[in-house]
DNA sequence: TTGGAAAGTGTTAACGTAAACACATTTTGA
DNA sequence: TCAAAATGTGTTTACGTTAACACTTTCCAA
């Protein structure tokens, strides 16, 4: 096995004395050559190591592929748009390649809506598609369709394991959860209650990935011997005033400190932090997840005490790249990619940028 | 600006009324065009919004650029281990477009080693480097030296506020020592000891990078009114006898868990861990920075607590990047870029790997 | 005023790969 | 047996940019 950096395919051409376009036929096999050339040639690549030029290639090729994104719509700085910009900065690096990137929107918050963008998906031709997973009935459907037609996906946000994408990239939710729980216990009494707050629209049904965090959580405390009481609440995300009324009952129903921590699954952990700041609660050690602006401020100024991320970008952006990969190089990624759960305090939340 | 995606030189060239060598050289500020074709295909390149194919490009140019990594020479799973395979994984991304990488390595703990190495730099054409930022004064010296032959560098590791690299990739010191005496403080008693190893090579200055961190340290458990004491203790790389004789005097000479926290400001906390461990001394909290191997384990079995990560491939990743697209493309990077600050305790640790 | 330099402009080859095309030879089947 | 189909092979064009080159026109100094 000779290196050879920059070997061209009339090098091999030559050596093999064969014309270019007989090289071209062994090396794509596209048949139409002799026995006894196509061993010569094909000797001859494997000798010197022959790898194309992707640059020269994807200049020659028109040949454009369609990646989708299948995620949430989101507002300014809310979750899913940090993923929107991991995606968006992957689709520059692989426009040069002839790779275009389509982003499809649902409503987080209704099944409906996603199972509608599926149908939309599925009237489109398109080469790969990121699948933000939401709803595992609906998921499994699109997953079984697309191989059937032979076409890569790539989870993320959460993972169903008994799927077989592409490749998943995203948090252990599981872990992330007893890490929460671990952080929260090194803090408070093990014998106080804890606020448990599901956060969602109407009476929707909750993601995997919350459902999967809060298993993780109440396992770690009861292995932990935690002994006091777990306080759940269900707010709505649409009806701040509900919120405020059901946290001031549950206030009301567990006085005089009996609440030492209070966690939600999801980034919309701010809406119970704007709750404990006007009452002035202050001694609550408050977890939630994502660092999104508004969670940003909260950790700074201290109401909230510690946010666990899950790198949205590089979700976003790793998904797309290993699609493109795949289709451009042929190369698989690795098949199962946790992030890192990172635990952000005031202290060290300035150097979360844009990672 | 209307927007159009693939808007090429002979389209642009077609709607000036010129040819496309005329569009070429306006793009490229190559002279020898009519004040009127030069406003003329300036309008239209603007309007139609003209950015160049970047493959074509490359394709075309045989020149090839070469970059120069300084960093220290490092062994298996040792810290400049992850900031090499950063740097690496840059350099096969860049190599298609003809960038190549050279690394230099040198001594870390020999100054004289970081002088032989610039002068061998300096008999080299090179069109950009990374340096890891060690020792000041030479530094200064090489940074004028490019300066003077108008080749950019990059700072890693740690940063010279009046230097004016083409951009720094690293932590903030002071803050993430800021960050270790928070962490501490928040779990031992406010009037028990400390202790603050130093581990270096011989009799050799600390690196900036170290000094920083334990100036932050210091100033935060001062104005955390912290009333312990700080017990110095200078290790050595080389001398594991001289460190654990070393150590067992500091531990006779305050006895009875007089010491509740321990901290080194570099790799090399597994030195002291080992000791710890050896003595069967648990109840310390011990704080380390980056996440190298021997860390790891140490961590997860319990004898450090907590380990203070800084990206270190993501700092050689992007210090090449930077480079090779200020090359390329053109593009300025930011100035100042700092890493984020990560908190690495037992239960997420796993979860970091090639990050 | 004139000849050579400078300025202005268009044409073309090159980068390495892909694939259409042209052509020759062999095989097949009625 | 012979035309059509299949096989084997080399040639050429295209991708978009760059830069060398060729050509024409203008300018200036002797």
């Amino acid at each position: 096995m000779e290196e050879n950096k920059n070997i061209r395919i009339i090098d091999i051409a030559k050596m093999a004395g064969v014309s270019i376009g007989t090289v071209d036929r062994v090396i794509h096999n596209r048949g139409r050559v002799s026995q006894k050339k196509l061993e010569k040639v094909k000797a001859i690549l494997e000798q010197f190591n022959y790898t194309p030029n992707i640059i020269a290639r994807s200049l020659v090729s028109k040949k454009s592929y369609k990646l989708i994104a299948l995620i949430p719509s989101f507002a300014e700085n809310e979750y899913w748009m940090y993923v929107a910009q991991g995606i968006t900065k992957a689709a520059e690096e692989v426009r040069a390649y002839g790779v275009v990137v389509e982003q499809h929107h649902f409503n987080q918050y209704d099944k409906t809506s996603f199972d509608r963008a599926i149908e939309a998906i599925k009237s489109i031709e398109f080469d790969g598609i990121v699948i933000a997973n939401f709803f595992k009935t609906s998921v499994i459907t699109l997953s079984e369709f697309l191989n059937e037609k032979d076409v890569s996906y790539v989870y993320i946000d959460a993972n169903i394991y008994d799927q077989h994408p592409l490749a998943y990239y995203g948090t252990n939710s599981y872990d992330s959860g007893a890490i929460a729980a671990q952080m929260m216990l090194e803090r408070i009494d093990h014998n106080k209650d804890i606020l448990v707050s599901k956060i969602s629209y109407q009476q929707d049904e909750l993601s995997n990935q919350v459902l999967n965090r809060e298993k993780g959580f109440l396992d770690y405390l009861q292995n932990a011997r935690y002994s006091g009481k777990i306080v759940d609440v269900r707010l709505k995300v649409e009806d701040p005033l509900y919120n405020f009324n059901t946290l001031d009952q549950i206030f009301r129903q567990h006085p005089n400190g009996a609440i030492a921590g209070a966690i939600t699954f999801n980034s919309s952990c701010h809406i119970l932090a704007h709750y404990l700041k006007e009452k002035e609660i202050r001694d609550i050690y408050l977890v939630g997840y994502d660092l999104i602006e508004k969670n940003r401020a909260l950790l700074k100024e201290g109401t909230i005490k510690l946010l666990i991320g899950q790198r949205p970008e590089l979700q976003g952006f790793n998904a797309i790249k290993a699609l493109s990969n795949k289709i451009i190089l042929g190369v698989d990624p690795e098949r199962i990619n946790f992030m890192p759960i990172d635990l952000l305090i005031k202290e060290n939340v300035d150097y979360y940028k844009d990672f």
